[in-house]
Formats: C-alpha cells, structure tokens, sequence
DNA sequence: AAAAAATGTTACAAGCATGTCCAATATCAT
DNA sequence: ATGATATTGGACATGCTTGTAACATTTTTT
C-alpha cells in the first residue's frame, strides 16, 4: 500500500530546510518550525524518526540542533519518507490474488520507487521557479 | 498525501474479476469473493462505494449481482482507486511552505496520476505473464 | 403467497495515525 | 555550581481506517 501522510511530507520539508543551513551548521527545532509551519511537538517526533534511520544528527542542551548526516546530494527523497513511514509500497499476500495483478503493483512499486529516488539536493535545482537574470 | 490502501487494491481485484466475466454477465459478490479472497462483507462497502461511483451496476435479489457499467478499456485504474480512497494524491496549503516543495509535490502528483492511468484492460495484456507457444 | 437468494445499509470493535504535551536528560554560559 | 536551553522519550487524546456482522430491502423461484 502507497503511504505519504502529512507526517513524510512534513520530514521532506524538515529535510529541506536542514539542507538549506549554510555550512551545515546545526537547526533548532525552533528555527526549523519558524521556516517550515510545522508545530514544535510534532517536529520533535519527526527529527526523533529521522535520527533513527541516520538521516540527521542531534547535540543536545543549550545551542544544540540537527543537522543533515550526510550531503544533500547523497540523501534521496525515498529513504526521507520511509524513514517516517517504512515501505513506500509493499505489497502484501493475498491482496493480488491473481499473477497479473501481483505483477501489476509489483511493477507499480517499482515505478514508484524511482519516482522518489530524487537526490535532496536536487530539489532546489528541478524546481526553484525560473528567474531572470538582469 | 499519496494514500493507496488495501481498499482501493481490493477494488481494483474487484474490478479486474468483473472484467473477465464473460459478456459482461452480472456476478455475485459469492463469486469475487472466491476469486480475489476479499470477505463477504468487506466486498459489500467496497462494490456499494463502486456503484455510487458509477464504476459498477447492480441488481438486486436472487440471481442478481454487479457488473461493469462500462467496457473495461473506458475504465482507468485511477478511477477505481480515487472511487474508493478519494483524491490519490493533494497536497494541501502550507504543507509546502517553500514554492520549491509546492512545485516539487505538485509534479510528483501530476507523475503519479499519469503512473495510474492505465485502463482495466491494458492489465492483462501488459502483466500476463510470458507463454510459450507449442 | 411464502421462502430463498441477493444486494443495501448501518453499527461497531480493534487498531493505527496524527498531533500535543510534559518530564527527563544533556549541554552551554556565566 | 547553577540556571538556561535543547534534545529525548514516552504518555495520551482524538479521530480515521479496516474489517466484521447483523439487519433491512428487493427480486426470483416454487
């Protein structure tokens, strides 16, 4: 079954916002709320999840934060809403029933998965808005 | 959010069986249910959703049963899926929060839509898995 | 007319997801 | 050392989803 909540999409833009850090220096839940409108508590949740699967990393007390584990360019969309959401699409026993329908969503879920196999990085590049130079 | 449940799956089974009957003759919920392995009552609420769709027509009392309202090349699996779940995939205001995730999120909706606009009857002829002939 | 065979509708239990909130712990600054 | 500042972890309320089950309604058959 496909599954993107708020909660994935929230992670992406927490991600993206990480990202956006200059040098990479560590974000407060604070400051990552502030640019993201997403509420404290439950971005403690997210940024929690996201420590978990090694996406980012925490200092605690006084000027602590997150920030990303690795290079933007070397963490793909995918593995952020999994991350919150385990498989993106796995399907089960049984709910195929017949070959062709296994190997339909099989193949949906291949398709699915490339879908999101956009680099972080890549984000701001495929589709910051056109701008004119002067 | 993107949100593909065992319900719209099940439809699409649901669907598929009522494509292979032959001349379109109606079938009974008794018999989907021996083919895709749905319960009895989980496939009532999910042929009633498809018939307040329209996806499906029904006529009731003994010998009655569902078939497909229309030929299964005019039916395309986000319709079923959509009938069941609704919209497949919306993002809503301030998920976003940046142009960059709006626009990104609104591709990607705009991508899977299209991944699932494959009509019913395309399933067999694209996964029917590979048979040698004598 | 009555019984049998279907769909149609609704109520309900159990589980999962969303989101809030707080106490515990760790770190920095003075 | 002490207080301020953050993360960490977990408890919890609320609502949605999944699936079951029972009952009502409609149609056919005898």
């Amino acid at each position: 079954m496909v599954n993107i909540s708020t909660k994935g999409i929230y992670a992406v833009a927490a991600m993206h916002a990480l990202s956006h850090s200059p040098n990479n220096r560590s974000m407060q839940i604070k400051e990552i709320s502030a640019m993201t409108q997403i509420s404290h508590g439950y971005l403690e949740q997210i940024l929690s999840q996201l420590k978990k699967s090694s996406l980012v990393t925490s200092t605690r007390g006084a000027k602590g934060g997150y920030k990303l584990s690795r290079p933007a360019n070397k963490i793909i969309i995918l593995e952020v809403v999994e991350a919150l959401e385990g498989e993106l699409f796995s399907v089960h026993e049984n709910v195929g029933a017949t070959v062709v329908l296994e190997a339909f969503w099989a193949d949906m879920q291949d398709k699915l998965r490339n879908l999101f196999s956009l680099k972080l990085s890549e984000l701001d590049q495929a589709y910051q808005p056109f701008c004119y130079d002067i």
